[in-house]
DNA sequence: AATAAAATCAACCGCGCGTTT
DNA sequence: TAAACGCGCGGTTGATTTTAT
């Protein structure tokens, strides 16, 4: 790990340690809160804190966070002491530049889940979810600035694809679209190509078994949660230890994917496929039904898990820029897509140099935000089109030629683009098996999912 | 070399949720 | 049942560093 805690520690060190200000007093830009908590210090942490903070977490573990300026002395709340430790103290943390892979996961995942952070740290091993959220605002300036859209064009063609079967499960079964997030005006994703990933160090990245055949249950829960755009009050906001998420096989009850071994999982379970309304692949939904059905199957994170279809309930809106609200994606659906993670496998500190993402776009996007919103909404058009035309099927890439997208992206050629990261359809790239990896914490995610028609699987 | 602008990073704040009392 | 508490999340801010002029 040339990469880790001990880096951030350094460069604490350096930054604002070296002299070790006194933190009792405040300075070097710490200030001593008046509000909260009297004569708690603010502002950056000195080595010394830290070194109390982690002593203490050593010996009494994590949580319980207001406890630790009682009995450490340090000054600090306990939201700070948390931050502080989840963030740079922790073991297994990664710091450095994001790797491709990591940049792509995190496009992959922010087109899906919206601006869920933690969900998404939940996903890249050894990241934080401030990290993340760094990256992803600086990367939006940057493409704000640039008039760029967000998402690269591989990504809409499979989240559009993704989209398409949910979406006419609610219309066959009469629900009735969200209008509200439905936006009327539909403009495109033009093309982002990630360079750094032709030459990369394989294909493993691209395994990702966007499409594969349990994928379509994730939209179809990611969507048809969209459509009801319900969420289950009491099951919304459970939250994840970080130490379950990072230490896998630390804990019985969750690995990092969220191993539900015990009630949750059967509560999950019941929740989901009692609800069930639609499914497009009812074989991958026997295999994985959602959350947890299958024994020690595994939910990404936090048990978010069923925060949607079952209980009617406050319309969550929160998305500024994106499609689904916690209650349109499932973690379980994301586990249909998240193949034992390349970071994995590929030696994660082997860093990409920032200027290896290259954006290219042709065409920007109106506004910033409900980019996805868009594509949803053609897709249903088209959808329906098809469907009341009784076409045959389509397939991803005659989806986004003839999609509004390729209105607006008249130069996008996904599928045929020979500078295309992968040199083919980033639709048949994500559809393709992933190859086997063995050995990370995902693994045992993934293998445990029992994909028994899932080439990705482990089994 | 100096300055400004941009980018990055760390930390704080407010809010909401779940649990405990 | 309601209030208090603890915790985590997401948004935002401010300091620092890097890059451009």
């Amino acid at each position: 790990m040339s990469n880790t805690t001990n880096d951030s520690y350094k460069r604490m060190l350096s930054k604002d340690q070296v002299d070790s200000p006194s933190f009792d007093e405040g300075s070097s830009g710490g200030t001593m809160s008046g509000g909260g908590g009297i004569g708690l210090k603010k502002g950056p942490w000195t080595s010394a804190e830290d070194a109390i903070l982690v002593e203490y977490v050593k010996k009494h573990g994590e949580g319980n966070w207001n406890a630790v300026q009682k009995h450490s002395g340090l000054s600090r709340c306990g939201k700070s002491c948390r931050l502080r430790w989840a963030n740079h103290l922790r073991p297994n943390l990664k710091k450095g530049a994001f790797t491709a892979e990591e940049e792509q996961m995190i496009i992959e995942l922010h087109a899906r889940m919206g601006n869920k952070w933690a969900r998404m740290a939940a996903y890249l091993p050894g990241r934080t979810d401030n990290e993340i959220k760094n990256y992803w605002n600086t990367r939006i300036k940057r493409r704000q600035r640039a008039g760029l859209p967000l998402y690269p064009s591989d990504v809409r063609v499979r989240v559009s694809d993704e989209n398409q079967d949910q979406i006419m499960g609610d219309l066959d079964s009469g629900d009735k679209l969200h209008n509200e997030v439905l936006p009327v005006n539909v403009c495109g994703f033009p093309e982002v190509q990630f360079e750094a990933y032709k030459g990369n160090t394989g294909a493993s990245f691209y395994g990702l078994p966007f499409l594969d055949s349990s994928l379509s249950n994730m939209l179809t829960q990611g969507f048809g949660s969209q459509s009801c755009g319900f969420i289950n009050p009491s099951l919304n906001s459970k939250r994840l230890q970080e130490s379950d998420i990072f230490y896998p096989g630390s804990h019985g009850s969750m690995n990092m994917f969220g191993n539900f071994s015990n009630d949750p999982s059967e509560k999950i379970t019941q929740t989901y496929c009692s609800s069930y309304a639609y499914d497009p692949d009812p074989i991958s939904k026997n295999q994985v039904p959602y959350g947890g059905a299958v024994s020690g199957s595994h939910c990404p994170i936090n048990g978010n898990y069923s925060t949607s279809r079952t209980f009617p309930g406050t319309v969550k809106m929160e998305l500024p820029s994106l499609q689904y609200s916690e209650a349109q994606y499932h973690d379980a659906d994301l586990d249909s897509w998240l193949a034992p993670s390349p970071l994995q496998t590929v030696d994660p500190y082997i860093h990409s140099p920032p200027e290896t993402v290259s954006m290219q776009s042709e065409c920007s996007s109106p506004r910033n935000s409900g980019l996805l919103e868009d594509l949803l909404y053609e897709s249903v058009k088209k959808q329906f089109a098809d469907k009341c035309s009784n076409s045959s099927e389509m397939t991803p890439s005659d989806m986004v030629d003839s999609s509004a997208l390729n209105v607006c992206d008249p130069g996008w050629d996904g599928s045929s683009d020979p500078t295309s990261p992968l040199g083919c359809s980033p639709v048949s790239v994500f559809n393709e098996s992933t190859p086997p990896m063995n050995g990370g914490p995902l693994d045992e995610f993934q293998s445990s999912k029992g994909h028994s028609g899932n080439s990705k699987s482990l089994m």
